[in-house]
DNA sequence: AGGTCTTTCCTTTTT
DNA sequence: GGAAAGACCT
């Protein structure tokens, strides 16, 4: 059969058992992906399955998006009828048709991290509850512990179970009457649903008679109870995973499912995946290697047919800096060797690593792709005008309200806003009612701007029908006075800029949901940018591509660069007291060296800045896992090395001491602005400027006329002196 | 109330 | 070193 060209045995094996409970362990490029999309191709073309009854569930948007692109272009089948999604946006899509069984109203909006976060916080401190005390993250974190299981709070000590029991009943609260869900309700009310809701259960087992679970080691247990609830009694339930690719145990995604699948599916055909298709013998030495160090897993090796290729390549740079431009460099010379920028990966263990790559690529001109960080819809404009969107669909949604009150300023304060929200808890009244029947609490020239706000709203409202979706936008941004608040922004251009972008994106969509009202529409763009938090903005069709380790799981490249691999950098310093934690971090390593097809480079630097202090970490206990004839070593690893040994800055106290005082007097030096009356000085932000006088620390400084005369502190590093 | 300067916290990772 | 929250001044 020409479908199952090009697979082994074992993949065949995964392919053909169609029928009842599957569980396929398959390893680091073992060929998962492609197994997947020929088991659902082979289920349309030679089970002829409709596609509608098929439900394919990844686990990030990415892969979903993949899977639909290859399910679509390589196999030719239209995927519009397939649920191919994240759990998330399936429990957004089940809920968005009965979710009025459950009380809510079907135009509900989604909450995303940041703002339960925000939330959270200000509960707290409507509730007199010191923030600096109890840690809102943590009052959050433990609120949506409580969201799966309440009984959860009896495990929480004194004094944080009173406080988190309370925030939590609000909090549910709040998002119930603002007609809003966080990420965790859309798995929870797709739950109860499907439990409270038989025709609505008996519905949706009729239609998914097969279910496809990818990444299944990353499922949470809330997660695996959605699954049991959607599979029918054919148990027609086939997973693919690998318990050395965990990496979300962070966010509760629990190995032990695994254990759960066997126990609950008895019946189940195991299929284990070993070949390796992808990577040389070198990289996968090394991975085993790695991944050998953890306890608690089944032993598995891979195999691979590929040679032995290239040796690993580890690069210590002097300084951090250093470290990206010999990444820079070694890219460039590759790609004049015949390697495109595409195949490169640079792959790190936080964001925030990937902005000095971002530097050294703009100023050395190599393209670049940049997966998640901060992603376009966080970026506060696109919130803001977001926010409009939501509160102009409604008028409910208190939180929103709260955002866009305050962008631009309308003399409406903290202390008003109270004013309102007191008086809805008083009365039981819905925040939309309150603000119509508000007025007596305000003062009146409060209610007269509250007054003019809402009819520009209901005038948003009428108009979101009338005007097509561009003008709409410019409409919404002029009337709002948004567009004469960027023009006092020092960022306003930017953000003009990232608004029309977002104005593109409406647009588009208006096309592929042309059949239905501006509201249904606009609803659902907006669950789209709750749900898919990042779209890779600047299209560089040919790159390189930098990412998490995290978001790198399922990818492939030639070469791939795994940065900064010292000890508290990654692993996280965080980990190290744990090790259950620290074997995350060793999964994730495993993930990031298998991700490599030909080359594999290692690289840190003897000498980083964390929080603008240098540090000096040793080296990532992950390098010395790896047999060291696998690899050879450049830079500072094999000049300097030998002389000077680094762990004994840590050991010897005065010597920490003195490069610490070198270090402040280096840093005293450089900050003293030896500035008298009269000099001519320029400053960062307000440009030039004459020193008017110097009095201790302080100073005062005459700018041009639109910053005038300022009072600075003398020798703050944005003032300098001018020749 | 609003703007500016100063201090604080921060880095996991994703939906 | 940089963003966000807070303190302080107008």
């Amino acid at each position: 059969m020409e479908l199952l060209q090009g697979l082994n045995e074992k993949q065949k094996e995964a392919v053909l058992q169609t029928e009842g409970p599957v569980m396929a362990i398959a390893g680091a490029g073992s060929g998962k992906t492609s197994v997947l999309t020929k088991r659902i191709a082979y289920l349309i073309f030679e089970k002829n399955v409709h596609p509608g009854n098929i439900l394919a569930i990844t686990f990030t948007n990415k892969a979903a998006n993949e899977m639909k692109e290859r399910v679509r272009h390589a196999l030719g089948i239209n995927t519009y009828d397939m649920w191919i999604s994240t759990f998330h946006s399936m429990g957004a899509r089940i809920l968005r048709d009965h979710i009025e069984r459950l009380g809510y109203k079907r135009n509900f909006q989604i909450i995303d991290d940041d703002d339960t976060q925000q939330l959270v916080k200000s509960l707290m401190k409507k509730r007199n509850i010191d923030t600096k005390l109890f840690s809102p993250k943590i009052v959050r974190n433990l609120v949506l512990k409580m969201k799966f299981d309440e009984d959860f709070i009896h495990s929480v000590e004194a004094p944080y179970n009173e406080i988190v029991a309370r925030i939590y009943k609000a909090y549910q609260a709040y998002l119930f009457d603002s007609n809003l869900l966080d990420f965790e309700d859309l798995l929870l009310l797709t739950i109860r649903l499907l439990q409270q809701e038989e025709d609505v259960r008996a519905y949706y087992n009729d239609k998914f008679r097969y279910v496809l679970v990818d990444e299944f080691q990353d499922t949470n247990n809330v997660q695996y109870e959605l699954i049991k609830l959607l599979v029918n009694d054919d148990h027609n339930i086939f997973i693919v995973g690998d318990e050395d690719q965990s990496i979300y145990a962070f966010r509760g995604a629990n190995i032990e499912n695994i254990r759960k699948f066997k126990k609950d599916y008895p019946e189940h055909y195991l299929v284990l995946l070993e070949q390796n298709y992808r990577s040389t013998n070198t990289i996968l030495d090394a991975a085993n290697h790695i991944i050998i160090n953890n306890t608690a897993r089944i032993p598995k090796k891979l195999f691979s047919t590929k040679g032995k290729g290239e040796p690993i390549t580890h690069y210590k740079g002097v300084t951090a800096r250093d470290e990206v431009e010999y990444v820079a460099q070694t890219v460039q010379n590759m790609v004049h060797r015949g390697y495109e920028y595409n195949d490169f990966a640079i792959l790190y263990r936080a964001n925030s690593t990937s902005r000095m790559f971002e530097d050294v690529f703009l100023q050395k001109q190599i393209p670049y792709r940049i997966f998640g960080n901060t992603s376009f819809f966080k970026r506060k404009e696109i919130k803001d005008f977001t926010a409009y969107l939501r509160f102009i669909l409604n008028n409910d949604d208190a939180f929103s309200f709260l955002r866009v009150i305050a962008v631009p300023r309308r003399g409406i304060g903290a202390v008003s806003i109270e004013k309102i929200t007191t008086y809805a808890a008083e009365k039981g009244l819905a925040f939309s009612d309150a603000l119509r029947l508000c007025h007596e609490y305000l003062g009146t020239s409060v209610a007269n701007k509250l007054d003019a706000f809402m009819a520009i709203i209901r005038d948003f409202r009428t108009q979101l029908d009338e005007l097509p979706f561009d003008d709409f936008v410019d409409y919404v941004l002029e009337k709002s006075g948004y567009i004469d608040m960027l023009k006092t922004d020092d960022k306003g251009d930017v953000r003009y800029e990232n608004l029309m972008e977002f104005k593109t994106i409406l647009a588009e969509n208006n096309e592929i949901y042309g059949d239905l009202t501006k509201e249904e529409m606009l609803t659902f763009i907006l669950e789209d940018i709750a749900l898919k938090s990042e779209e890779s903005k600047e299209d560089v069709e040919n790159g390189v591509t930098l990412l998490t380790l995290h978001s790198a799981k399922g990818l492939e490249f030639r070469v791939v660069f795994i940065v900064a691999l010292e000890m508290g950098m990654f692993p996280l310093a965080r980990t190290f007291g744990d090790r259950f934690e620290f074997e995350e971090e060793r999964r994730l390593m495993y993930v990031g060296v298998t991700r490599a097809k030909e080359k594999l480079f290692l690289t840190n630097a003897d000498m980083r800045q964390t929080y603008g202090e240098t540090v000096r970490n040793p080296d990532s206990k992950f390098l010395e896992e790896i047999p060291q004839e696998l690899m050879t070593k450049e830079g500072y690893s094999v000049a300097i090395r030998r002389s000077t040994n680094v762990n004994d800055v840590y050991r010897k106290p005065e010597l920490k001491r003195q490069i610490l005082k070198k270090r402040q007097s280096l840093l005293d030096s450089d900050n003293v602005n030896d500035i008298k009356k009269g000099d001519k000085i320029t400053h960062d932000k307000f440009g030039d400027g004459i020193v008017v006088s110097v009095a201790g620390e302080h100073c005062i400084i005459a700018f041009s006329v639109e910053h005038g005369v300022k009072k600075l502190l003398k020798d703050h590093p944005a003032i300098k002196k001018r020749k």
